[in-house]
DNA sequence: TTGAAAGCGCTAACAT
DNA sequence: ATGTTAGCGCTTTCAA
C-alpha cells in the first residue's frame, strides 16, 4: 500500500500524512492521532527508498576500510560494536562490507556516496588511509571521519581521530623503567610500525638504550611472538622486560617464556598493547595499553554528525592515546 | 549529475545509459564501452535510492538482534565478521543496528522490511526468537533466516538455523567420562538454558549423575564463573572435572581454581564453550567447544539467497553442531 | 539497436 | 490546517 491509496482510505490528502509522520508540517493533533492510529490498522508503512530518493537523506553511515580482514583484529571489532549505540541515538543505521582496497573498489564506494546512499563515513585504517581516497571523498562533499594512526592532512568535509602511540610508548617506558628493568626488548609488527621508534626514543629519554638486537620484527600471530621471545632470551644477556605491540604477541611470548622456564613475572615483565577481551583473565593477568572503544567512537561520530550537520565546518583533528593497564604479568625486577 | 544531464552530455539517452550499466538491455558493445568510458570521465554515477525505488531491490540485507548489547557476546562479533564476506560475494552489504526489542522496535524493523529498504534478514536470537515478529516477518513476505538455539516452526519465507546443544553436551560427557571422572560439575548461565539438561541427560547415559549440589548457575562473567567454582569447592566431594557453558565462566572458574591451590588440570578438568579467540593461549589453553562461524555464516546467507530468489521455497531447517577442541585444561583424573 | 514516455512512492512548494 | 501539483533520478514497457 502506498500513500496515496492510505490517504484515500482514512480520507485525508497525502501531505497530511507525510506532514503526521515526519512530525515537521502543521497538523491538527487530532488528524496526527488519527493518521497514527490508521497507520497501525492498516499497516501502512512508508516507503524508505522513496523518501531517501527525494530528501536525499538515508540515515545510513558507512563504515569503510581498506582491506576484507579487518574484522579479523578483535579491537576493530570492538570499535564497530562501540559505533552502534551513538548511531542509534541519532537514528541512524551503520552499513558494513564497504571495502576501498584499490581504484575499483574506490568507484564502488563513490557510487554509494555521490548517490546520497549513504549520509556520511567512517573510515578505518590500520596503516595509513590514501589521500587519494579521502580527496576523492571530500571533493564529492562527503562528510567522512578517518580513524587511524596517522595524522590526515586537514581538508574539507574530512575530520580524523588520531589513535596516537606516543603517549602509549611513554607510558610503558616509564613503567619498565620504574621498575627498574634497564635491559628491555619489543616485539614488533612490521617494519611500517611506529611504535618502535617511538618506544625507543621514549626510553632514550629515560636514560635507557634500546639496543637494535632487542627488537624484533616478527608478524602477527602468537607463533610470531613465541618466535620473537625465543631469540631475544638466547641471546647473551637477555632483557628482563619486553613490550610486545599487541597482546597476541604478548600471550605468544608468555606462552614461550614458561615453555622456557621463565617465569613472567618473577624472571620477566611483559606489557602487550590493546586489552583485548579475556587477557584480564589469563594467569598471569596481562599489563597493557588500553584505548577506550567508546571514546573513540563519540568522538568519530560526534565530528562525522558536525560535517553531516554543517558542511561548512572545519573540523579539528583529535587525537586519543592509550592508557596503561596495570596487571600482573609486568612487575619490579629481581 | 543526473542520467538525463549525462545523457545529453555524451549524446544518447537514459535507457540507453541505463541499460549500458545493468548489462540487461540490448545495446551495440561500442555504445556501451562508450557509456562506461565517459561515465569514469564526467564522474557520473547513478542514484542508487532511484534505483532502489524503481526496481524494489537495495542489495542490502539487515542483521536484526533482540538486544542492543548483542555485541557484547565475542562469539556474536566473530559471526557478524563471517557473514561479510558471503554477502560480499553476492555484492550485498550488511545493515548493523536494528533491533527488535519491543513492539515499538518491530515497528522499525518492518517500516525496513515493507517498504524494501532491505532484501532480506538474518535475526540473532541467543534466547528464543518471539514466534509474533517471525510470523510478522512472513506476512510481509520478507524472507528471513533465524539463527538460535531453538527450533523455529516452519512457516513461510523464513528459514532456521540452529545452533544445536545436544551434540555439544555429549561430546563434553564422553570426553570427561572416558578421563575417568565420576564426580562432575556444570557451571551454568540462566535458568531458561537447556545445557545443564543435556548435559545431566548425556551424563546419565553413560552410567554417571549430575547431582544437583554439582550444578551451579550464576551468571555470564568471569567472577560468576569463579563464585560458582568456589562454592563447588566448598563441599564435601568436590567434582574433578568442570564443564562451564561459556569460556567467560571457565575462565573464571579456572582463575579461582588457582587462587585456591587447585591445579587445573592436574586436580580439576575444566571445559569450555565457544572457543572465544585467545583461549588457546592461555596456561593451561582450553578444551573447548567451537561452533565453526564460517559455516553458520554461509548456511543462514545460503538459506535467505534460496529464500530471496524463491519466495515459494521452504527451507529446511539446518542444525549445526558443536565440536570438541581438546586442549590442555581437561585431562585424566588423578 | 536506440529513444520517448510513464511511473516507482514520496516530499515540499505553493495554493486554498 | 489541509490539499494540489510538480518533481526526486531512475528503470522499463513500448514504439521506432
Amino acid at each position: 500500500m502506498d500513500i496515496k491509496e492510505f490517504a484515500q482510505k482514512i480520507g485525508v490528502s497525502p501531505t497530511t500524512i507525510s506532514h503526521a509522520i515526519s512530525g515537521r508540517g502543521r497538523v491538527s493533533d487530532a488528524t496526527r492521532e488519527l493518521v497514527l492510529q490508521k497507520m497501525k490498522e492498516y499497516g501502512y508503512t512508508p516507503n524508505l527508498n522513496a523518501r531517501r530518493l527525494v530528501t536525499g537523506r538515508s540515515f545510513l553511515v558507512a563504515l569503510v576500510h581498506m582491506d576484507r580482514e579487518f574484522l579479523a583484529h578483535i579491537f576493530t571489532m570492538e570499535l564497530v560494536r562501540a559505533f552502534l549505540a551513538p548511531l542509534k541515538a541519532r537514528g541512524y543505521d551503520l552499513l558494513l562490507n564497504v571495502t576501498a582496497e584499490s581504484t575499483v573498489e574506490y568507484s564502488g564506494l563513490l557510487e554509494r556516496v555521490d548517490s546520497r546512499a549513504v549520509d556520511g563515513s567512517i573510515i578505518l585504517g590500520e596503516a595509513e588511509i590514501p589521500g587519494e581516497l579521502l580527496r576523492e571523498l571530500g571533493r564529492s562533499y562527503h562528510p567522512c571521519v578517518a580513524i587511524s594512526h596517522y595524522r590526515v592532512g586537514s581538508m574539507p568535509h574530512v575530520g580524523s581521530v588520531v589513535l596516537g602511540l606516543r603517549s602509549g610508548a611513554r607510558q610503558v617506558a616509564e613503567l619498565l623503567v620504574k621498575q627498574g628493568h634497564t635491559n628491555i626488548g619489543f616485539l614488533g609488527l612490521d617494519s611500517a610500525d611506529q611504535m618502535p621508534r617511538f618506544f625507543a626514543e621514549e626510553l632514550q629519554n629515560l636514560g635507557i638504550r634500546l639496543s637494535d638486537s632487542n627488537v624484533m620484527i616478527e608478524g602477527h600471530d602468537a607463533e610470531d611472538g613465541a618466535e620473537g621471545l625465543r631469540k631475544m632470551m638466547s641471546q647473551p644477556a637477555p632483557p628482563t622486560a619486553v613490550f610486545a605491540r599487541t597482546d597476541v604477541l604478548a600471550l605468544g611470548a608468555i606462552g614461550e617464556a614458561k615453555a622456557m622456564g621463565i617465569d613472567v613475572p618473577g624472571s620477566l615483565s611483559v606489557v602487550g598493547h590493546d586489552d583485548l577481551p579475556l587477557v584480564s583473565l589469563m594467569q598471569p593477568s596481562l599489563t597493557t595499553l588500553r584505548r577506550d572503544r567508546m571514546h573513540i567512537a563519540t568522538s568519530a561520530v560526534d565530528m562525522l554528525f558536525q560535517l553531516m550537520e554543517d558542511p561548512g565546518a572545519m573540523v579539528a583533528e583529535r587525537l586519543i592515546d592509550s592508557k596503561l593497564v596495570l596487571r600482573q604479568s609486568a612487575g619490579p625486577v629481581k
